[in-house]
DNA sequence: AAATTTTGTCCTCGCTTCGAACATAAAAGG
DNA sequence: CCTTTTATGTTCGAAGCGAGGACAAAATTT
């Protein structure tokens, strides 16, 4: 569908936008609220929920009385109704969580994986064990870029084409595959600090960057679905190679690669990770040396923002991963040093730099939402009612 | 409007499109063609039409029968619809034109101005000179940014904080301003080389860069309607401050600034462009020097695209400016150096890099698609109906 | 001249939301 | 305790939309 046309069109338009606000409200929504909300009458809004109750998908609720006037109802989940499971694949371990309409998240299981491709079994596995009728959609959030949403590449598991196609397939629901960093900053446009936020940038900080441009409360994903490597631009003038093939990224200045680095060891597996949390530990009890290497990252990642608000002009950046220690630990830093990057005339207005809210969830969220937009869409209402 | 609820906004959005599409078809669109191209009944699609005809905003005329089947009518601009007038306003000149329904340009008037605001009122008189009661809207092209719809920076006129409104406004037919750089690459996007293409970015190239990113066949205009500033971003690694306050700007290695700095000469006026010229025309008839100065450009523009592929995964990328010459010159080397900055897995389908098709007359167009913006669009049509 | 192809027109049908009127259920006020 | 006020639910008719089918019209092809 993806275009009004008709009258039967606009109906399921209307009830595709109807799910969506119960979907993305922040507590229930009652049924004259959402009438007003989308600016129809009240006449109609029964009769659209009517039809979505009968399709178990919304189910309404006396709604305790807040003040005068004719109790309404509340609209929440069905309880027969459709579910999304989302997949958070880190570098050895996975998660999975079930989601009900409205945001609700429940942790199902977490494991470990040996760090080959055969980590979507465990997946398909894990789902067959909770799945039962209701289950709708699948999104798995996985640590690397998806090129045209099936071909993965995560280099620091020596993954370069891996297909998706043959992990993912017979006996999956309905699933889709995306990159956690961008998930991540999906989370925070949808549910999080980013909401209603026209235009906006996350960036989730680990070994290296990752990120997406949000517009309008959806990820920008470019013509191959690769766009949001934002580490792999030299935007802060680095000598070294990196491992993604091009000299002077500025992954190599800021993260835990950049952090350890900084003490001379190599930048490597997931021992790094553990180290480059010490680190910023014993900046945080004083230590000089630590200090200077969280101080060096912190003015590497200010300068990098302030770059990219020169090209993109976002509202707000949210950070996630390592960047909330940067931005608890060195906020005035990270800013000073944006400022310093920022055009003059911006700076009278630079965009606010804060830490994401949606904390380690956030590719889990983030692939909760790309799941339920493959439910709350009027061509797959149309299967349903 | 924005937003289809009833089945009366459904006839308003069903005009809009057929509108839209007339305005950005290639040639005349018949009757029939634009019921398939738009998926509705011809019955439908007739009384769309004939709505529009009676509003004086499309003309129907017999078309020439090209094969089999009844004869059916081409879909043109109305003799007395709705034109809109664009205006460009470059250094020291400025030129107005008037767009047709269909996107038939014709040039009104050129003129010089003094390098301040007062070229706002010459553009007025003009504007009252051509304007007739079609006049719908007026899209004008400004060589700076353009805060949030209305304070323009020109650094190189020393226009700071000029707010618009004290210089547009009354005795102005609507009226809408924005960037160049942006402007051209929404030509490309809509009538140009990027046509079809969902995700692409334009560059226009003279002193230094400006650009845009174009989804879906528009531009992304940030927060602050300033989005775009790629040419300050610091991509090469130039260890010159920049006039816009930051160092290390991409502009300082492309551009025409930059091949004059090659020789010697403090970038500035327009003398300098003068001067950009003739070191391109050295360049191409053999000389050494300007050779290499032309070959640093396009190293360095190349570094810059591929770094920018790397976080926006376009599909296409055009230039327009001293870009067109970079690239009839240096095609190869500028892909080079793009590969070299494109990530490791992306080299294999790196982005296309292309002249834009509308030349200097990039911006202006643009200004007639925003101008057209405000027109094609159900709310307008309401008014109109 | 007949068959074929394509488009225009007319009409009915089912669908949508809207608006107005009325019914209902709570709180607030005297 | 009863009335008024406020907000919501419900019902019904009205107006408008596009779809679909049947048929007419106008061109080319055979």
């Amino acid at each position: 569908m993806q275009q009004v046309k008709t009258s039967a069109d606009l109906r399921l338009h209307n009830q595709a936008r109807l799910l969506r606000a119960v979907h993305s409200a922040d507590g229930p929504l009652t049924r004259a609220g959402v009438a007003r909300l989308l600016g129809i009458g009240r006449n109609t809004a029964a009769a659209l929920v009517g039809e979505l109750e009968s399709a178990r998908l919304l189910h309404e609720v006396a709604a305790a009385t807040t003040g005068r006037g004719r109790p309404t109802t509340l609209l929440l989940a069905h309880p027969d109704g459709p579910v999304a499971f989302a997949a958070d694949v880190r570098e050895d371990s996975w998660t999975l969580a079930r989601i009900e309409l409205g945001g609700r998240l429940t942790e199902l299981e977490t494991g470990v994986h040996d760090r080959t491709p055969a980590v979507f079994d465990d997946l398909r596995r894990a789902t067959r064990r909770y799945a039962d009728g209701r289950l709708a959609a699948l999104g798995i959030a996985v640590a690397g870029p998806v090129r045209d949403g099936r071909r993965l590449h995560i280099s620091h598991l020596g993954w370069d084409e891996v297909d998706l196609d043959e992990h993912v397939g017979d006996g999956w629901p309905p699933t889709v595959v995306d990159n956690d960093a961008r998930l991540a900053g999906l989370a925070e446009a949808r549910r999080g600090a980013l909401r209603e936020i026209g235009t906006a940038l996350h960036f989730h900080i680990d070994f290296d960057i990752g990120g997406t441009l949000l517009l309008g409360g959806d990820s920008q994903r470019g013509a191959h679905n690769i766009a949001g490597e934002f580490g792999h631009m030299p935007l802060t003038g680095s000598r070294l190679r990196c491992l993604c093939g091009v000299a002077g990224c500025w992954s190599l200045d800021v993260g835990t690669n950049a952090l350890v680095r900084h003490f001379g060891f190599e930048p490597g597996r997931a021992a790094g990770r553990e180290l480059g949390r010490e680190i910023v530990a014993r900046a945080e009890d004083g230590d000089a040396e630590a200090g200077r290497a969280v101080d060096d990252n912190a003015i590497a990642l200010g300068r990098g923002l302030g770059a990219l608000a020169n090209a993109l002009d976002p509202e707000a950046i949210t950070l996630s991963g390592l960047g909330v220690e940067l931005i608890r630990l060195r906020h005035d830093l990270i800013e000073r040093a944006c400022a310093e990057a920022l055009m003059e005339f911006r700076r009278a207005r630079p965009p606010r730099i804060l830490a994401g809210t949606a904390g380690d969830l956030g590719p889990l969220r983030g692939a909760a939402e790309i799941a339920f937009d493959k439910i709350l869409e009027p061509e797959w209402l149309r299967l349903r009612l």
